[in-house]
DNA sequence: GCCGTTTTCGGCCCGACTGTTTTCAGTCG
């Protein structure tokens, strides 16, 4: 039995550590971001890193080197990286869990080390006590108080808690409520919108941005502490201002001059590591690029940009849409004409996930199938869950054929839409499924899912998505990581085996668009459509208002960089349906 | 440590804020 290859996760993680202790040991900062880069190259990789170090080919993955190729390879090899085992025996771990603080980093933390002998946290408190940070050159009291404010913030012994991340709707509830709130104080001639990660619909979101113009700056940053949302406000001036929503959410107002709006929406969206290898490309144009404008070596004028259309015209590059701006390969694709006409909402013609009062869902197979007429679909399934579902409503067999019939016989009742009499079916831990073949038979769709022993070791619980995969009756498999974001890590399973097996028998894969799951994720939805596996956007909706969960789905699926090609349910139904068909053998 | 339509060596994004300074280093996004 061949021991379980290294993920990609943890080989990430070793280079994210093995770049924290170079940064104590007082490297330069480019060699820890060149680590900090490389790791998220791992991350994100669509293949086993750990296998490609093997074969000696890590050095195709941006940001890794021969180095790093070598030290991956001996972290597979023999589970250590010299190097670190050595920086380890110097800085010991508690050194890192105090650059996580705020106000102290990597060269305080070292600091603190030499002069202090401060190891841990704990030390750490210890001596903000006793106010010995102040002797240190450098240091001073507002450092010890800030510090010990931080440390109360952090139950003893424990890391230094990551921010809290709001998933996407509940920021965008949010964000939009403080939008309009500033429009509504800001009258006539005041702009104002969301940038940041909201705007590039990210998974989780941590802070708020907002962009304005407006004829009077200085007003609209202080109408700022006038919402009903916000609970303190800094540094308010005509830049812009700080705040804090009762919620606990960072709000990041900045105010602009509209010749500059382009430039400063185009900051403030991101992402930090788009924004980084933009101006890096910029700089070897001879151009500076910065929220306040693009600085000509050649002229030494500023342009400054209404639009960001302008923005990346003035780079040499077509306009890149937000969900894309992550540093995965878009300013390479905006420079050769080589970027994805994206999907959109309106491409989506059905839904092919939702479920009825028939097992765990809200509404009647006739309030769903007229909700999704109105949303303009053209075929909705009916997919509830299987007998072994195990919470909720099961659906036995027999209460299976009946609702078949009753999902036949509302499709003869509705004009417009299509009802197909489906599915959501267990995947047990064999890779059987919970119906057999007969009454799936019976189905005119069936969507194949996990959930239940999640713990499984990767190849078992490959073998046993791949048995679902490869079942002849088996038109799709839903949330296919089994993921909860924020929540509960994907089981160990490997996708591209996985991805592999799906294109080979035409098997859809999920985006579930719950936003809550997200699964699949916009690296490995990328990966799966690359790798020849058709994609389909799902709401898995419980009742009628969830249906709406399609735009999470959509989200993530122009993240991915997919195309209405991509997707199998931006086909018209007499499309679809032959598309289905082919999964059925 | 990575990388190349100026370079295989010498560069490697930009600006704001804070607190400690006496002109700036460190941190943050």
């Amino acid at each position: 039995m061949p021991q379980p290859e290294l993920s990609n996760a943890a080989i990430a993680a070793a280079l994210e550590e093995l770049g924290d202790l170079y940064e104590l040991d007082g490297a330069i900062v480019h060699r820890v971001l060149a680590y900090r880069g490389a790791a998220r190259s791992v991350r994100d990789a669509s293949v086993s890193v750990a296998a490609l170090a093997r074969e000696g080919r890590a050095t195709e993955l941006p940001g890794i080197g021969a180095t790093l190729q070598e030290k991956i390879l001996a972290l597979v090899e023999d589970g250590q990286i010299p190097a670190a085992e050595r920086l380890r025996a110097k800085f010991p771990p508690g050194l890192i869990a105090i650059t996580r603080l705020p106000g102290l980093g990597p060269k305080r933390a070292r600091l603190l080390h030499t002069e202090l002998g401060v190891d841990s946290p704990q030390a750490l408190r210890e001596a903000a006590e006793q106010q010995r940070l102040r002797t240190v050159r450098g240091l001073g009291p507002k450092l010890e108080e800030r510090v010990l404010e931080a440390l109360d913030q952090m139950p003893d012994g424990a890391e230094p808690r990551a921010a809290p991340r709001m998933l996407l709707p509940q920021a965008l509830e949010l964000g939009e409520a403080l939008v309009a709130g500033l429009k509504r104080q800001g009258g006539r001639g005041t702009h104002v919108e969301l940038a940041g990660s909201v705007r590039r619909q990210a998974d989780s979101v941590k802070d708020l941005d907002l962009v304005a113009t407006t004829t009077k700056p200085a007003e609209l940053a202080r109408t700022l502490a006038e919402l009903d949302e916000i609970e303190t406000v800094s540094g308010a001036g005509t830049a812009g201002a700080r705040a804090r929503t009762h919620s606990g959410v960072p709000v990041d107002l900045r105010i602009a001059r509209p010749a500059q709006l382009g430039n400063l929406l185009q900051h403030f969206t991101g992402s930090g590591e788009h924004n980084a290898a933009l101006r890096e490309a910029a700089v070897r144009r001879g151009l500076h690029v910065s929220e306040y404008g693009i600085l000509d070596d050649a002229t030494g004028e500023t342009h400054t940009c209404e639009t960001e259309e302008e923005v990346y015209a003035l780079l040499g590059l077509a306009y890149i849409e937000p969900e894309l701006r992550e540093n995965r390969g878009e300013l390479e694709a905006a420079a050769s004409g080589g970027l994805p006409q994206l999907i959109t909402l309106e491409d989506i013609r059905g839904d092919l996930h939702s479920h009825t009062i028939a097992s765990d869902g809200h509404n009647t197979i006739g309030e769903m199938a007229r909700a999704a007429r109105e949303r303009g679909y053209e075929y909705l399934a009916i997919t509830d869950h299987s007998a072994s579902h195990g919470f909720g409503n099961d659906v036995s067999p027999g209460e299976l054929r009946r609702q078949i019939e009753l999902v036949h016989e509302a499709n003869a009742a509705i004009e417009g839409v299509e009802l197909l009499a489906g599915s959501e079916v267990n995947i047990l831990p064999d890779g059987s499924l919970d119906y057999d073949d007969e009454l799936l038979g019976e189905l005119d769709w069936v969507i194949a899912s996990m959930h239940t022993s999640f713990r499984m070791n990767e190849q078992a619980m490959t073998e046993r998505m791949i048995a679902a995969v490869e079942h002849p009756l088996v038109n799709a498999i839903g949330h296919p990581t089994g993921r909860l974001i924020q929540r509960r890590e994907p089981y160990a399973i490997d996708l591209h085996a996985v991805f592999a097996a799906a294109a080979r028998t035409g098997t859809m894969l999920e985006i579930n668009g719950n936003p809550d799951r997200r699964d699949l994720g916009d690296v490995n939805a990328r990966a799966a459509a690359r790798a020849g596996a058709m994609i389909l956007i799902d709401s898995d909706a419980h009742r009628v208002a969830t249906l709406e969960n399609m735009r999470w789905g959509v989200a993530s699926a122009r993240r991915a960089w997919l195309t209405p090609q991509n997707v199998a349910n931006t086909r018209a139904w007499g499309e679809f349906a032959a598309l289905a068909k082919q999964t059925r053998k």
